[in-house]
DNA sequence: TTTAAATACGATAAAAATAGTCGTATTTAT
DNA sequence: ATAAATACGACTATTTTTATCGTATTTAAA
């Protein structure tokens, strides 16, 4: 993001206003990412937030999971509550499809993303 | 499916019973996967749906887009009512992933899956 | 040391998307 | 003719996502 240079802190204010975001929903994801230690936040006035880590050691995958849970085109893997499950005939290739995908997003970093 | 093999006819009805469906609901998809060629129905008594095309010549990016529209992790090259488009500086990483998901399931047939 | 500007976060409300139902029409084997 | 099947638009219900609200906490600066 050009509002979110490394190093530099930036407020949830100024990044909604940049991007015409409702500020307490973007807070909401803000906190998330600083939970996951993707970003650190700083408290009080004229902090915000500030990118933590090196943006290369962190992939799609793990940045998508660590915001969204278990990455693929289903997740009978991880929730399964589905009803199917013991009767489904397409388990062997949902799950190579999943991890392809997680493949794929494993070869990807944040950095290549963001810049 | 094992409930419905190459050429024979089977109904809504059986197949929603073998997976526990509700069967009018089943009905709208098979009736959309007739529209699309992918299988097809046959009317009146002793009616039912039939698997029509060489499953071998249907990828999974083509039945998926055929079920549910243009394939990605965004549809802004599609929709495009998105508010960010002008402002958004992942344009291009988004397209490259978009791209790299329809080539993965461009590769893979509806008979991998199914058989 | 008070004030103000920022993050933190659970609870709730609103909106959108998805899942499911209903009614009716059409087709066609018997 | 009848009955069993698909066809399909309109509607309802449910679930998920998006957004708001209220309050607490932190902390730089006057």
């Amino acid at each position: 993001m050009q509002a979110m240079k490394p190093g530099k802190l930036t407020s949830a204010k100024e990044i909604a206003e940049a991007y015409g975001l409702p500020q307490q929903l973007l807070a909401k994801t803000l906190q998330q990412m600083a939970r996951d230690r993707i970003i650190e936040a700083v408290q009080g006035p004229s902090g915000g937030y500030r990118i933590l880590s090196n943006l290369d050691k962190i992939s799609l995958k793990d940045f998508f999971e660590k915001l969204e849970g278990p990455l693929g085109i289903m997740d009978c893997y991880f929730d399964s509550d589905c009803i199917q499950i013991g009767a489904c005939n397409i388990r062997v290739p949902i799950q190579r499809i999943n991890e392809n995908m997680r493949n794929m997003f494993s070869k990807m970093s944040l950095r290549e993303v963001t810049q």
